[in-house]
Parts: C-alpha cells; sequence; structure tokens
DNA sequence: CTACCTCCATACCCCCCGGTAGGGAGCGTA
DNA sequence: TACGCTCCCTACCGGGGGGTATGGAGGTAG
C-alpha cells in the first residue's frame, strides 16, 4: 500500500534511491521547458530512469506532484532576489541596478513563463502566483518611493520594471544597436529620475 | 479521399455547413484559454457538434490546423491596433495614448500570451512572433523618436512600453490605489518626457 | 534465520487521442 | 433516373498516459 506522504525517517540510500524532492525536480524542469501539460508521470519516470511504481510510492496521484511543484516553487527561488539584494545594502539605486542584474542573470529559467502561463487556468497557482507579485511588487514600490516623489508615480514605475523583468523574455524581437542586457539597466535608467 | 486543401468554390452550405475557418476560429478560442497543447481534434469536433471526419475532411493532419491557426493569427488582428491608430492621425503623443487604450480594450484576449508560451517550444511560431514584435516594436520606436532626443531613450522606452503591454495581463498582483487602466496610462506619462 | 520495512518493477485496467478506410446523406447536373 | 460531388459519420487500429494491485529485491531489527 503506497505510502503517499513525506517519510520521517532520513532516506537510508540516499544515493540511489530517488526523493520526493528529485520528482519534483524533475518536473519542474519538465514544466520550465514544455509547460504544464507535458509535466505527466510516465515521460518523467522514463527520464529517471525508473517506473510509474517509483512516483506512485511517493505521491498519491498527479495532483499531488502538481501540489508539491508548486509549493517549492513558491518556497523557495521566489525570493531570492530580493534577500540577495537586501544583504548586500547600499541606496535604493544600487538596490534597483542589482535587482535588475540578478533577474537577467537567471534568465534560462524559463520556469516563470510557463508557471504565469499555469496561473491563468488553475486558481490554486493564480493564488501562489499573486502572493509572490504582491511581496515583490512591494518590495519595488517601496524602493521606487525612496527616489521618487509621488506615489503614484513610484507606482507606475514599479509596474514598468516588474512588468519588464516579466515579459521581456516573451518578446521575439531584438534591441536596436544594442545588447540585451544593457537595454535592461538603459531601461532602469530611464525609470530612475535623476536626484 | 479527402481534400486537405481550401475550397475554390463558395461554401453552398454556409449556414450549417462547417468550414475551415471555423475550426480554425475555436481552435484559437481554445489556444486562447487553456494552451496550444489542449488545442486536440477530437475535443474539439465535440465542441462544434461534428466527429473527426469534419476535421480531416478540411485538414490533413493536426500540424496543418496549427499552420492555419498561426497563419490566420498572423495575418489577421496584429496589426489592427497600428492601423487603427494611425488612420486617426494626431501627435506622437496622442498615438501612443491610443496603443494603450486599444491594447487595454483588447483585454480578455488571452490569445497573445499563449502564442508567446507556444513559440518557445515551436521555431515556425517563433519566427512568426518574431516579425509580428519586429513591427510593432519599430513603430513605437519611430513615436518615442519624435518625443525622444537619445535615440538609445527611445529604445528603452520602446520596450518598456511594449513589455509593459505584453506583460502586465500576466502579473497576478493588483495595483495600489489606482484602476488598472488608469495604472497603464500613468505608465505612459512616467515614459513620455514633457517637452 | 526470520520477520519486516522501504522502494520500485511488472502487469493490468481504463480512457482518450491521432490517423485511416469506407460508407452514406444531401444536393447538383445530365 | 442516374451519376457525381461535398461533407460528414462510423468503425477500427495503434499508441500512450492515469491509476491500481501485487510481487520482489535489498536492507534492517529481533
Amino acid at each position: 500500500m503506497p505510502r503517499a506522504g513525506r517519510s520521517n525517517e532520513p532516506n537510508k540510500w540516499a544515493s540511489e534511491a530517488l526523493s520526493r524532492e528529485g520528482w519534483v525536480e524533475a518536473a519542474l524542469n519538465r514544466l520550465a521547458l514544455d509547460g504544464i501539460d507535458k509535466v505527466r508521470i510516465v515521460p518523467l519516470a522514463r527520464e529517471l530512469g525508473v517506473t510509474k511504481g517509483s512516483f506512485y510510492w511517493h505521491f498519491k496521484d498527479r495532483q499531488d506532484l502538481l501540489d508539491a511543484m508548486l509549493d517549492r516553487w513558491e518556497g523557495f527561488g521566489t525570493l531570492q532576489i530580493i534577500e540577495q539584494v537586501e544583504t548586500e545594502g547600499g541606496t535604493p539605486m544600487d538596490r534597483l541596478r542589482r535587482v535588475v542584474d540578478l533577474s537577467v542573470a537567471q534568465v534560462g529559467s524559463r520556469l516563470e513563463p510557463a508557471i504565469r502561463q499555469w496561473a491563468q487556468r488553475d486558481t490554486q497557482v493564480y493564488g501562489a502566483l499573486r502572493r509572490v507579485d504582491d511581496r515583490r511588487l512591494n518590495y519595488l514600490r517601496d524602493l521606487f518611493g525612496r527616489v521618487c516623489d509621488d506615489a503614484a508615480e513610484a507606482e507606475a514605475r514599479s509596474w514598468l520594471l516588474y512588468s519588464l523583468l516579466a515579459g521581456v523574455h516573451l518578446v521575439a524581437a531584438s534591441p536596436d544597436h544594442i545588447e540585451p542586457k544593457a537595454l535592461l539597466q538603459s531601461c532602469l535608467a530611464v525609470l530612475t529620475p535623476a536626484r
């Protein structure tokens, strides 16, 4: 009879046996590459070199995996940029520049666009995405609030930067006479009034 | 034997019979709602009140439908905003404001985000999206070039506005103390220097 | 050695989808 | 009436994924 839950005891065959986290990891990779509809049990099992039997030992069903994926995404990796920026300190302008730099650095992570698309069809996912977006936008609001006089302006600049970071990688065009990396810093310069 | 091509003659049973365009229309709706992976022949046939037999009369296979969907999207509906803005004329600022207004008006069209996601996994789709994005970004470059001194600034402002229009609907957060519609105009105000 | 637990393989069921073959209803034309 | 064309239905095949039941290999504890 399957257990369908996390183990209380540490894995005794950590080097060979597949953990629940291993499945989640592989599933998130598949999600980033091909979208949530391509996150399927049997192909994942083939990719991991096991069979469905392993999956149904660690998970109740496919929904259980999707829930675990969402939990992991919301728990880890969504606030890393804010934390990393805050530990170094500096002026609000310094921090904004680092936000952009770190966001650029984690290009290649097509995970978040896939989750945004997933969220359009699943209210649970939308809820998690909303919590993440709210926290990150609040952070940008705070930073821009320190370099803007008007709160409404800070709001607009926050949305401009956030949708830029969230959406540039989906635009298929290429920048004109500038490398993509420099373009983002140039955009940030436009958003920060000289003071 | 299936024909697998467009009819040379007008449809004699236009009121009842299903045309090739009817399938494409339904498929684009499904794409907008659920993504390209949910565009499947049998469910679409059920939705249209017919069976697979109808589909394979109008199309060679599923790829034939996907190609027709992409052609239709690139041909119609992708340049409507530019044309509509240009027919009315006005200053570059007036035209930018109308670009934003018309983009807001066509919210609810989740089609384009779905196509952007699709383009990440299909080079044909990416090529079509690139042609569309290039034309629209060139248009924005032209408009911003008339209200900006520096070409690099116009480039940055174009990308900021375009990624805003392309990406806001994917952000799950809500604006602070402002309605979404007003937020976009407020963003445009930030992007256009007072001259 | 025996009993037990963990983790996974195998086999089987179901349903769904892509694609093909053949036939049939309705209309038009001679 | 006879024939042909358009459009679609039905039946069928093959493949693949979700989920379950059962057994088995290997390590653990007594």
